[in-house]
DNA sequence: GCCAACGTTGGC
DNA sequence: GCCAACGTTGGC
């Protein structure tokens, strides 16, 4: 089982809005790294950590599992859709989504400030390549993560 | 709202 | 295929 970090904007969609969902698909992602590794190495059954960016306090705020492989993301054949991608079709589908679960809503959210302070993550992605909107993640750096997560519950 | 970092586009 | 111009992201 593998560790993944996802980004989301909360106003858009929190990890409160997965857990009233129960699953949901995890889409809109137009960037050709986070693609690649969307449809190549993400795994039924990898866990991953649930980022809030964009807002207040950007941080760490739940944990969700992948519960179907990349397929076609359908909004980027809607021409209404804020994710339209005219050099897409659906022969030759340029993105893709996952499936997610709510697992967790973590007891204090982790802010990424406080991450930073960390000396045991200074090497997450999200440290280094903050942009990165699916990152990897070290079960240890997951692991981690919901210690301070208790702690300062 | 600023701005640094970084991704994408397109002319050559 | 380079690279300048431009657009986007996202913390602060």
């Amino acid at each position: 089982m593998g560790w993944w970090l996802f980004k989301t904007e909360p106003d858009s969609y929190s990890i409160d809005d997965l857990a009233r969902d129960g699953d949901s698909p995890w889409d809109g992602i137009r960037n050709y790294q986070a693609r690649n590794r969307l449809r190549d190495e993400v795994r039924v059954g990898d866990r991953v950590l649930i980022h809030h960016s964009s807002c207040r306090t950007p941080a760490i705020a739940g944990i969700a599992e992948v519960i179907r492989a990349a397929e076609p993301d359908p909004s980027q054949f809607n021409p209404q859709a804020s994710g339209y991608d005219p050099k897409s079709s659906p022969d030759s589908p340029r993105w893709f989504q996952v499936t997610l679960r709510h697992v967790r809503t973590l007891p204090a959210p982790v802010p990424l400030a406080v991450i930073r302070t960390e000396t045991a993550l200074q090497d997450m992605e999200l440290v280094r390549r903050p942009r990165l909107s699916v990152q990897k993640v070290t079960a240890a750096e997951a692991k981690h993560i919901q210690l301070m997560a208790k702690s300062q519950h």
